[in-house]
DNA sequence: TTTGAACCCTCTAGTGGCTTCAGAGTCAAG
DNA sequence: CTTGACTCTGAAGCCACTAGAGGGTTCAAA
């Protein structure tokens, strides 16, 4: 039961490119090629490719995601670090959620600050963002 | 009161490669020359500088910036189009923050599944990343 | 006067995770 | 024999910087 790449692809939701990509990555093997060059990919192929694909949907990032790939090539370790990683990344993803809540805090002041068609002179959105008591640095300031 | 580029950067909070990278990508205007060939820039080199960092800390791409840069110019046009800039920033960062909880949720149930050290042979998260039925692609399935 | 440190210059390449493109080869159906 | 769908390789592009090489400038201390 062989198929080539497109056919990976339709079954794995992944784009021929990407599967590409991830072989010079090391994140999938070279897999056998036929008469006429095509990739070959077996059952085993698809596993591993929607292993990596099932992490980058929870944002991982490729170094994480082979990480997790020797763990599941070598059954026999310890999974501790399997928990750390993921813990790791929980805590990055809370940190990325904070910092957009924020934002969008500051983004809905400032849109505020402009309601209806005027000279760009008035408008109270261009005005708040060169205004730069707001965000002043010391000039031995950190950051 | 002219001043180089390392000051500018104190300043400002950037660095010195962000601000010539800025000027390269047309965000700030080519400055004035000492005879050594140091940048010399201005009062109103630094009010431009503030407002693009402004719109950078709320996450702004570089066009986005240049757009409002426009407006920044022309005073007299009309500002709406700058409201619906922001609007359709702060729609995209919303979307983005529903995401990550999204994600925020897979990733805790995922955690959940391992809570010892044990061989990564029967870890429960190693085993839920590779369990593809869970992420099912049709053959012919959207994305 | 020399020397050293701190600053500045340009240009190039690297980051991550792909995507797009150019130019060519393969293969089955009509 | 041609068409069209598929595949191949290799290089370049995307974004917003960051880092580094290899040099020039400025100014003060020795």
């Amino acid at each position: 039961m062989l198929i080539k790449i497109g056919e990976l692809a339709k079954r794995t939701g992944a784009t021929v490119e990407t599967i590409r990509y991830y072989e010079k990555e090391k994140l999938l093997p070279e897999p056998a090629r036929s008469e006429g060059n095509y990739r070959l990919y077996r059952e085993s192929h698809i596993e591993r490719l929607q292993f990596v694909l099932h992490c980058r949907t929870l944002d991982m990032t490729l170094d994480e995601v082979r990480t997790l790939l020797k763990y599941w090539e070598e059954p026999s370790r310890d999974c501790a670090d399997v928990d750390t990683l993921l813990d790791e990344h929980i805590r990055a993803v809370e940190t990325r959620i904070e910092e957009l809540k924020q934002l969008k805090k500051h983004l809905s002041v400032l849109r505020q600050k402009c309601v209806s068609s005027a000279p760009a002179k008035s408008c109270g959105i261009l005005n708040a963002l060169a205004d730069h008591s707001c965000h002043e640095n010391s000039p031995y300031g950190s950051h």
